[in-house]
DNA sequence: ACCTATTAATAAGT
DNA sequence: TACTTATTAATAGGT
């Protein structure tokens, strides 16, 4: 149904065959449900795109019990795995079958370190590199959204410093104006002891005034340089994306 | 489509619902190849009637291998079961340890695919992206080897292909010479019966020269045709171990 | 994402 | 269950 017969082979311009993937995706995830509804069956389907995404749908949403319900079915082969003589029961059987997912596993991590690839055709080796291509792309994809959050983070902190900044420098031009007028009155009537009870408040404010203005400083800088290896672990070269 | 619409409830009338499951089922297996054929997807369906009987569609019939795969996506349950609290001694000490171990391989895999990103670090993501970039240099480099051998043997093969030929053509040349004088010589002194002997070395040359014809241009296409199909396996798609 | 000509699926009837 | 047919639904190719 369409503009024209379609051959029942692989797509194969890229695009088209992801368009008619998603159209045909909702279409059999329908079909999927209403059968069930309709007919009063259990449905469990699942759907790997190529590039492994996977779409799925489920009467009544309990797959895994649906899944359950299917290995009862069809339980014989599963007892190939299970060729271990030393049968004590349930226990051993569910071990040997854990040891050979643990090969399994192994042996794709292999893989995907690039390791190991000697066994490996020469089709299966461009699904894997396929495989890879996508994942880092979600991996620098993720790491720079780490990244862009980071920056963020940083120029909102830049932000309310350079407002404390202000406001402090606002106060420091205060508490000067005043030392210099009480200077004045000193110089006008020497021997006055105002100034003691002065001191007090004078110092905090140049304390902060000094370390406001080291930070000022890195806050501007980071407006231009965003290298911003403060916040990161410093054994890097890392961003090299 | 049909003749007047349909709700989608449940089709109370028990022989309509048996006519439209076994209808509708069939069609929905055929969509379900269909995707993916067109879609290269790996698809997995399970449908099981009201009464009980299964029906069921996988790609490249390895139903366990893409449930093995939806497992790996969907892990969080299978928690559950590890922290089995039933200890019946070292057996189910050495299960959970098994468990965990595959858990943290499945982890790790699907790190590997660039899935389930938002648990890792910037730093580890940073790891993560370097491993793979590694990883697929060494395929990438396996993977031309392989093509590159492929080549090799194909241009091999196509040489001594060739070589044959140049020799079978001389032979049939040198064949039809004597036939012309065989000819030439029965028309001039007719009825000499030396022809009968020729006849038996005659026949096995032509036929060999026959097949190398079609072989030929077999090697020859792939000097430029570098797909390469014809050796490698062909039930693919399928390295998603 | 939306449109629509066309094909495909299928409900009802036999 | 299988075939037929009127009708609806899905969708290929375009925008």
């Amino acid at each position: 149904m369409g503009r024209g017969r379609v051959q029942l082979k692989r797509i194969e311009n890229k695009i088209n065959r992801q368009v008619t993937f998603s159209k045909r995706r909702t279409g059999l995830l329908k079909k999927a449900h209403e059968i069930s509804v309709l007919c009063d069956a259990e449905v469990a389907l699942i759907v790997f795109s190529t590039k492994g995404k996977l779409f799925e749908y489920s009467t009544d949403s309990c797959m895994e019990k649906i899944l359950d319900r299917y290995e009862r079915y069809s339980y014989a082969e599963r007892q190939l795995t299970a060729t271990d003589p030393e049968s004590q029961g349930n226990w051993s059987l569910e071990y040997s079958k854990l040891k050979a997912k643990i090969e399994l596993l192994q042996r794709s991590q292999r893989h995907f370190l690039g390791e190991d690839l000697d066994s490996l055709s020469l089709k299966e080796l461009q699904n894997l590199e396929q495989q890879l291509d996508t994942a880092l792309k979600h991996i620098r994809s993720r790491k720079n959204q780490l990244m862009y959050e980071s920056i963020s983070e940083l120029q909102r902190k830049e932000k309310a410093m350079q407002e404390q900044n202000n406001m402090l420098a606002k106060e420091i031009k205060e508490k000067e104006k005043t030392v210099a007028q009480q200077t004045h009155w000193e110089q006008q009537n020497h021997g006055l002891n105002t100034s003691s009870f002065l001191l007090p408040q004078q110092l905090p404010c140049l304390n902060m005034g000094g370390t406001y203005q080291g930070e000022a400083h890195g806050a501007r800088r980071n407006e231009l340089d965003l290298t911003l290896e403060p916040i990161y672990p410093s054994h890097l070269g890392c961003f090299t994306t």
